[in-house]
DNA sequence: TAACGAACCGGACCGAGGTCCGTTTAATGT
DNA sequence: ACATTAAACGGACCTCGGTCCGGTTCGTTA
């Protein structure tokens, strides 16, 4: 296991229940990197962009992206960690817009307007977001010990919980924001829209629905 | 791909908003297993449970359960499909006592009690369950595509749904049960409980509080 | 009881994720 | 320019889940 750099936001591992300051990561990629090492992170980054193109993301193995880079398979674990890490890495720029975007974006996402709308906006961000890069997401889902570490996860779910204490200061926003990150998860959302053939417009409803009835 | 058995509910995937009646499998096992069949499959998952009582559920390779049953490879996957399939295996007793207990126990659990109290009282008895065979549910994660399609999942599942719609004839009772299956799922429960270390005391509360908010 | 076919068995085999470690190379200091 | 060293490289290697298929066994029928 290696000490390669921090993807998305932070890093270390707060204790569950407190105030955890939002903060993205470094504004730029990884601070600095040898010469070699960013050429070829650069390189691998695009052919796996081209091998998810061509045959879906569920059909790119970590040999292929490293045969296609024309670099070693020992580095491409060297520099993303695993197979998640690299598939992660590629959803890196949509995931920080969207982080700016209920961070410092403008309202309704951003900050400015009231508790829940923004609760709603983010929903709606979140599944539009979710139905374009469905693909991706599912096949960077991170194994389930792993799942609530992902810093993006981390993130949006202490965002959430942050919303929630504003509209409802006596719920226990914790448990409720992970419940609500439950309804916005890749899988679900996969399951619902691909595998249901559900139609976007009933899941934005039933977000609606459930935030209302939540805060309510 | 094979014929392996149905394991635990019904198997055919009724289409996403039917009222789909709730049924339990077979009363037994596997309805008609051929004598060295039926040795072997059990060999299997005594060894099964020895190798989980002795390395902990992670530790246990398929190859490791064979050869512990004096059984080929092949064997294991032709009886049980595939890793996930084994585990569950391991928890098809204790899941079909928790079927019969909510489908036609008595009651908080069971038929007879109004709907939101059946609602609160699966919660507390899932949670309970979970935080015992807690291990060997994560190890029996499914991935991601198939969790959805697990037989107990979705009976349970249909199980919320029927509720909701009693207790809440004019909501979206298909999305919201999916929202209250994200608050008992195994990952979500294992992450607050060991990962977090928040007591049992508190989800169950978190659940209480959730079932008002979604019935309210 | 002999014969037959379906179901079952077993272990060689494969693919893919992940690790290891000897070698190479880029940055830094002299 | 040269030495030094930490970092990066690369590909052989390992593990483990899952497949395949020739041989075997069970249950049935005649």
């Amino acid at each position: 296991m290696s000490a390669f750099p921090p993807p998305l936001a932070e890093q270390p591992q707060p204790p569950f229940d407190e105030p955890q300051l939002l903060q993205l990561g470094a504004p730029e990629d990884e601070p600095c990197l040898r010469a070699d090492a960013a050429r070829n992170r650069a390189r691998l980054l695009e052919a796996a962009a081209r091998l998810v193109a061509e045959h879906g993301a569920a059909g790119v193995t970590m040999e292929a992206v490293a045969v296609a880079a024309n670099v070693g398979k020992g580095t491409v674990f060297r520099r993303f960690g695993d197979r998640t890490g690299l598939l992660t890495a590629l959803l890196d720029h949509s995931e920080r817009k969207f982080q700016a975007a209920f961070l410092s974006g403008p309202p309704p996402l951003g900050p400015g307007a009231p508790p829940v709308e923004r609760l709603r906006a983010v929903g709606y961000a979140l599944l539009r977001r979710s139905v374009d890069e469905l693909d991706l997401q599912l096949a960077a889902e991170p194994s389930p010990e792993r799942r609530f570490s992902v810093p993006a996860r981390r993130l949006l779910r202490g965002h959430l919980a942050l919303l929630l204490r504003q509209a409802v200061p006596d719920a226990d926003s914790e448990l409720l924001s992970h419940t609500l990150m439950g309804y916005l998860s890749p899988v679900l959302i996969h399951h619902l829209t691909r595998q249901c053939g559900l139609p976007l417009e009933r899941l934005e409803a039933g977000w609606d629905d459930l935030v209302d009835r939540v805060t309510g």
